[in-house]
DNA sequence: ACTATATATGAACAATTGTTCATATATTAA
DNA sequence: TTAATATATGAACAATTGTTCATATATAGT
């Protein structure tokens, strides 16, 4: 008797595998979708975010909060608007930061969702 | 005229940054939150993610479905599976691996609408 | 123009992370 | 027990990433 090619269950088809791969997004998307994790995959950026959904704030008072130093922080800084998760806006010497939009504070509401259980 | 500690705006002090501390949730909560978010932060565990939304799969049909080797691929589960973002069970020969709950497909749905606008 | 203050950035370095390769373990069938 | 199949894992390597240090740019005050 002629073995099937699909093993009694769960192995896949061509066919099969054609369909499943339809039901998800592009790969594109899946790309764009890490990068936009990637963000908040750092504890820095995370709490750099964090300060900022309570109210917007300049570069060295953000640094002295965190206790991180200006450098690093200005790195981390240029990171997030890069993928417009921040805005900022000159007052003089001074440059202040906040959240770019709603979304953001909805993705950290979210995963603080999930986190706390 | 002695120089106040607060220039004219924007400079906390520092029971200002007390309160605003305050207002952000614990460190350990956002470590943790880093932590979540990590996972979703490369491309092969998105695309693993992605693909136990649709249906249970085994590790070869998803390694070939994905188009990686066995080994990379194994040991991305093992990390998804540390992190309690997916489950698996064991038929036989054959291990198959599902989402591990709902708040799995929230974070995800929640990723790509920021991603689509 | 010079000094002080606030922020930004390039280069080097250290640490982390994902993949590959080889091999180990587990299950089933002969 | 031996062979075949499915999955897991350790070690090595390459690539990526975050920090530090030094320095650059920008603004304001004297």
């Amino acid at each position: 008797m002629m073995k099937e090619n699909i093993p009694e269950f769960l192995h896949l088809t061509s066919a099969q595998a054609r369909e499943l791969s339809k039901r998800m997004p592009p790969e594109e998307t899946l790309y764009e979708l890490a990068d936009l994790y990637k963000m908040f995959a750092d504890s820095t950026r995370v709490r750099i975010l964090s300060a900022l959904r309570v109210q917007e704030l300049c570069v060295l008072d953000l640094a002295a909060l965190l206790g991180i130093s200006q450098s690093a922080l200005s790195h981390q800084l240029r990171i997030l608007k890069q993928a417009k998760l921040i805005k900022y806006r000159r007052e003089g010497k001074i440059v202040c930061y906040s959240l770019a939009d709603e979304h953001v504070e909805s993705i950290f509401k979210q995963g603080l969702d999930h986190v706390r259980e």
